[in-house]
RNA sequence: GGCUCGGUAGCUCAGCUGGUUAGAGCGUGGGAUUCAUAACCCCAAGGUCGGGAGUUCAAGUCUCCCCCGAGCCA
């Protein structure tokens, strides 16, 4: 069964950010994670590019909106790969393919009887793309988020009958895992709580969007097409824009990961729609925490936000995925601290796990003939590091698996610790000064050598440029052709014997 | 206003169903060492566990009140 996963469809009113960033690294982690342990994975990210906010914007800069989202998605695109995302598809909401997705969607849901017209009026953010609650009477009222004037509308909508799933949506949030982390499941518990009311699905007088078949002059509110991506994007290059087609090729997805503010959308409005169409249902929703940087929120009026590609360009991949991966917990909000990112990336990746293998590399070229040593007691399942490998597998495997990244950081990152701390013990320096010791040493390098190579492994998913440059040291192959779920020396053979050790390049 | 979650060493946080001198990582100070990318190792620094009251033989760990911060809802 394909392991779906996608980010957000991010909203194309601006360039990318910092955040959005952090979703998507997250989202390759774990793409990268189950293709190593062998599923068929259909890493789905994307933009969502309608809506009244977009054409305003587009105004605004004196660009069609077509020419906007172009523009926008283009940056999305280029910014995933240079930070190499490996995501399978990149679907835009303005794909031809995606309007013959929602309309057959739709259809389904009328004819189940759940699409309504309802009169709604009352003040709109249009930056929220939603109307408020502030009373009618109310004088020249403010969006409360956006602190921008609100505006008044009259308009019949359509509606989509979210009233009908109570029942259904409230066994659902009800499932174990379902919405992860469970910190975060009250929030929706206690909406849906509350009672679900039928929600717009439909806006007039709205040029840029998808019109909605059978209702003329209504265009598809931002949500119902949006979420929809999600479908059309299961589609492969040359597939007809058909629902069942896309439903086959890899849904339900097992996972939605998206930033909190959105949860209710995911995890409520979403089943309801799947499940008025009669489609199978996504097994969990993911909703992490927000980044502030040195405990602020990131703003443009403060000026503090951090540019993702410009990260990217000064810090690196890896450095950045570390911090952000390692040290804040996947889930809850985190803050982004420059000094404690340098820290951090110092002495892990450099001290720890660069220099481990520095050390290590280096006494077996000058002692072992440039090649790693025979292995001797150091493949044993009984060595005293075995049990530590042992640990570092299980835990990171088991972590990666639910999403929780620091978790598998700190574990890869402590087996990188106890090999340091095995050759402090051992001292195969001192060693190498007596007669006699040669496979002694030989089997301790031989050990850390191969503890070394299984952190490569346990560290693919987290930081796919830091494991392939280690492999490369330790003269293994790839992290794609030897699988971190089933190597090591619990599994089959070790670092490879006799093998030649490449000189020092940097690990870091 | 209602609900939820937080407030523990300079910083980020662990502390499960209450029980010996409250822990980790980073930062800081000192020492040791050289295989290594000034790296690695060892040691230290004395934090009223937000405040107050209570329950208990015993509370950071339970109850109540208050203060502060974040969030969801109205």
């Amino acid at each position: 069964m394909t392991y779906t996963l996608t980010t957000p469809l991010y909203y194309v009113n601006d360039k990318p950010h910092l955040g959005s960033a952090y979703t998507t690294l997250a989202c390759d982690a774990l793409a990268r994670f189950q293709r190593l342990i062998g599923e068929p994975v259909l890493f789905i990210t994307g933009c969502d590019e309608h809506g009244q906010k977009i054409q305003r914007t587009a105004e605004a800069a004196g660009l069609s909106p077509q020419a906007h989202c172009d523009a926008v998605s283009a940056q999305y695109r280029e910014l995933w790969q240079r930070w190499q995302i490996s995501n399978d598809r990149l679907i835009r909401t303005t794909d031809p393919r995606h309007r013959r997705i929602v309309e057959q969607f739709f259809a389904r849901v009328e004819a189940n009887g759940d699409i309504v017209e309802g009169r709604q009026q009352g003040w709109y953010c249009v930056a929220c793309e939603e109307f408020k609650d502030e009373p009618a009477t109310a004088a020249a009222p403010q969006c409360p988020i956006h602190q921008r004037p609100l505006e008044w509308r009259d308009e019949l909508n359509l509606f989509f009958r979210l009233s009908r799933y109570q029942e259904s949506i409230e066994a659902l949030i009800a499932q174990p895992g379902f919405i992860q982390p469970v910190s975060r499941r009250n929030e929706v518990e206690n909406f849906v709580r509350q009672g679900l009311r039928d929600f717009s699905i439909s806006r007039v007088n709205l040029p840029w969007g998808i019109p909605v078949p059978g209702h003329d002059g209504h265009t598809f509110y931002v949500w119902f097409d949006a979420l929809l991506g999600y479908i059309t994007a299961l589609l492969e290059e040359g597939d007809a824009p058909d629902l069942d087609l896309a439903v086959a090729r890899g849904w339900p997805a097992a996972v939605h990961v998206i930033g909190k503010d959105i949860l209710r959308f995911h995890a409520v409005y979403w089943p309801a729609m799947l499940l008025s169409a009669g489609l199978p249902l996504p097994r969990q929703v993911f909703g992490h925490g927000f980044l502030t940087r040195e405990g602020q929120k990131m703003g443009k009026s403060l000026g503090n936000v951090l540019d993702p590609a410009l990260l990217l360009e000064r810090c690196g991949r890896d450095a950045v995925r570390w911090y952000l991966l390692r040290d804040i917990p996947f889930g809850e909000d985190g803050d982004f601290q420059q000094q404690r990112f340098i820290d951090l990336v110092n002495n892990d990746l450099a001290n720890t796990i660069g220099n481990l293998l520095n050390r290590t590399s280096s006494m077996a070229r000058r002692w072992f003939a440039g090649a790693v040593p025979p292995a001797g007691d150091g493949a044993r399942d009984d060595h005293p590091l075995a049990a530590a490998a042992h640990q570092a597998r299980t835990t990171t495997m088991a972590a990666l698996a639910q999403l929780d990244f620091r978790s598998a950081a700190e574990a890869a990152l402590q087996l990188a610790i106890s090999a340091n701390g095995y050759l402090n013990d051992q001292a195969p320096w001192s060693r190498m000064k007596q007669e006699g010791h040669e496979a002694q040493v030989a089997a301790d390098l031989y050990a850390v050598l191969e503890a070394a190579r299984l952190v490569a492994l346990l560290l693919a998913p987290l930081l796919p440029d830091l494991s392939a440059r280690m492999l490369e040291q330790l003269a293994e192959p790839a992290a794609e052709s030897s699988r971190p779920g089933a190597t090591g020396r619990n599994g089959c053979a070790g670092v490879g014997c006799g093998r030649g050790l490449p000189c020092r390049s940097q690990a870091r």
